[in-house]
RNA sequence: GUCCCCAUCGUCUAGAGGCCUAGGACACCUCCCUUUCACGGAGGCGACCGGGGUUCGAAUCCCCGUGGGGACGCCA
């Protein structure tokens, strides 16, 4: 059978960093198995979900190259199937029509939660032989419920937890459609992984205590149980979950924070997937060794740390072209402009080696295309009185040398000689003179980029 | 409260009874390289939650405890 899963997101908001671990699995466990990955937006709370984040959603998807086979699916147009298979399990005798109020059902459970016992629909209005059923309500909109058996146990092997057993006595009888007929969570997602042939239900933790309640309404359906793999979740940096209020950022947030999806790919592997002692793997030989038997039933902390250095990694691979395109667009946004300046693709060469982010790249190389800032600390250390009678020398030399990185370094070489230095004592006032500050890559490859008229110029200013 | 799940270095993890005096990676520390800072290289620090079993032998299996998390919605 082909493999058939799915990333089945609500649209009530942005994809983060958990969602996009999960889609990535969904993924990776399709094209390992050269299978179908379906997207479906589950977007039958019509109160929260929203065009914007269904937006966010594909936006991020494809920003990490998630890509699927069919879909997106939306919920909300499939309604005329779900009431269809509703009115089946009524018939069926496989639900049931309830008429307690919000209130009463508010109530109910307060008076359970007193009591210690698990709060759940004690149904009132499951019909049952021999029972009597309540007088029918005036002006109550009912609610289906789906008659869950009382007795037995439902399990199911996890391909990530293992073997699972519930008892049907820990279940009460869902609600399937609201009282204005619209179906529930739930039950679409039964519908849909049935009539969509989902072979993996690969999705979060969370849903553990749903997965009992759907393989019910699968039997009663009649339909096949797909195999299901339960991701725990991810943390955030301090070990606090998760949420919107904490911690939670969008994928999309870590490209504005000059992050490679590459680097966010491969670091969302390696959190709670291993494969032995590797840690860099590009997606196509990510989903060559993927599988889920090498996932943690156990919960992940997100360390940045790490990501900064696979993300560090992936800026020194990258092909140059890409990276130059990406850092001209990371300036322009803080109004520099790098047309006409220094080689890019030749400062990025010397500097990509020292960098974490492509905005910490962009942020080291701002000064081959504006003014330097003068780091005050370094220019004190670094400009005596006594050295610059030495530089001012050096400025007229340079004025007819050669520019090239070899010429460059031997006038600093001939300067340190003739005077009897070391090779510090000239060259570090030289780099806070054309850097602004006392830390840069050699600071000859730094001179030959940044041109000779330039250079000459940010000199002068010192060497008056 | 009830049910479910989880538990190896600070963090991510390897580990399917002997290969484990527990391996790798990030971070941290030291040294080397060096034109400063990085990069890179070489070392180092550092963990099987506790207690009982099972077994000739347990990080690995079982039980209990403890700790953490999740779920208990006319949300998904």
């Amino acid at each position: 059978m082909t493999v058939r899963t799915r990333f089945a997101p609500s649209p009530t908001g942005f994809l983060h960093i958990g969602g996009a671990r999960t889609a990535l699995f969904s993924w990776a466990y399709a094209r390992k198995h050269k299978g179908q990955f379906i997207l479906r937006i589950e977007d039958t709370d019509v109160a929260r979900s929203t065009p914007e984040a269904v937006e966010a959603i594909l936006d991020g998807m494809s920003w990490l190259g998630l890509d699927w086979d069919e879909g997106p699916f939306y919920q909300m147009q499939r309604m005329d199937r779900y009431k269809e298979i509703i009115q089946k399990m009524l018939a069926e005798g496989h639900a049931y029509l309830c008429y307690s109020s919000k209130e009463e059902l508010d109530a109910l459970r307060e008076c359970q939660m007193q009591e210690g016992a698990k709060p759940r629909y004690d149904g009132r209005w499951r019909p049952e032989e021999g029972k009597a059923l309540p007088e029918v309500p005036a002006g109550v909109q009912p609610v289906v419920r789906f008659k869950n058996p009382k007795t037995g146990l439902v399990e199911w092997s996890d391909m990530v937890k293992g073997h699972i057993a519930i008892s049907n006595e820990e279940l009460d009888d869902l609600i399937i459609a609201r009282g204005d007929g619209t179906p529930t969570y739930n039950f679409c997602v039964v519908v849909d992984d049935w009539e969509m042939g989902i072979t993996q239900v690969i999705r979060g933790d969370d849903h553990v205590n749903n997965t009992p309640r759907q393989i019910n309404m699968l039997k009663a359906l009649g339909a096949t149980i797909p195999q299901y793999a339960h991701l725990s979740m991810i943390l955030g940096d301090d070990g606090q979950k998760l949420s919107k209020r904490h911690g939670a950022v969008s994928v999309m947030q870590y490209d504005e924070d000059g992050y490679l999806p590459e680097a966010v790919l491969n670091y969302l592997a390696r959190l709670g997937w291993s494969h032995g002692d590797d840690e860099i793997f590009i997606m196509e030989q990510f989903c060559e060794w993927f599988d889920l038997d090498h996932i943690t039933p156990s919960a992940a902390q997100f360390n940045t740390e790490k990501l900064n250095w696979v993300n560090a990694h992936y800026i020194k691979q990258a092909d140059l072209n890409v990276l130059a395109a990406d850092i001209q667009k990371r300036l322009l946004a803080k109004g520099i402009k790098t047309d006409g300046g220094p080689d890019l693709n030749g400062v990025i060469a010397l500097y990509r080696d020292r960098a974490n982010t492509l905005n910490d790249l962009a942020a080291s190389i701002e000064y081959f295309y504006s003014q330097p800032a003068l780091d005050a600390a370094a220019a004190e250390k670094h400009l005596t009185p006594d050295i610059m009678p030495i530089m001012k020398a050096m400025l007229d030399e340079l004025t007819v040398t050669e520019w090239t990185v070899e010429a460059l370094h031997h006038v600093i070489e001939q300067t340190v000689v003739k005077n009897e230095l070391k090779f510090p004592n000239v060259a570090m006032p030289l780099r806070v003179m054309v850097t602004g500050g006392g830390q840069s890559p050699s600071v000859d490859a730094v001179m030959q980029l940044l041109g000779k008229e330039e250079t000459l110029k940010r000199m002068s200013v010192f060497c008056a």
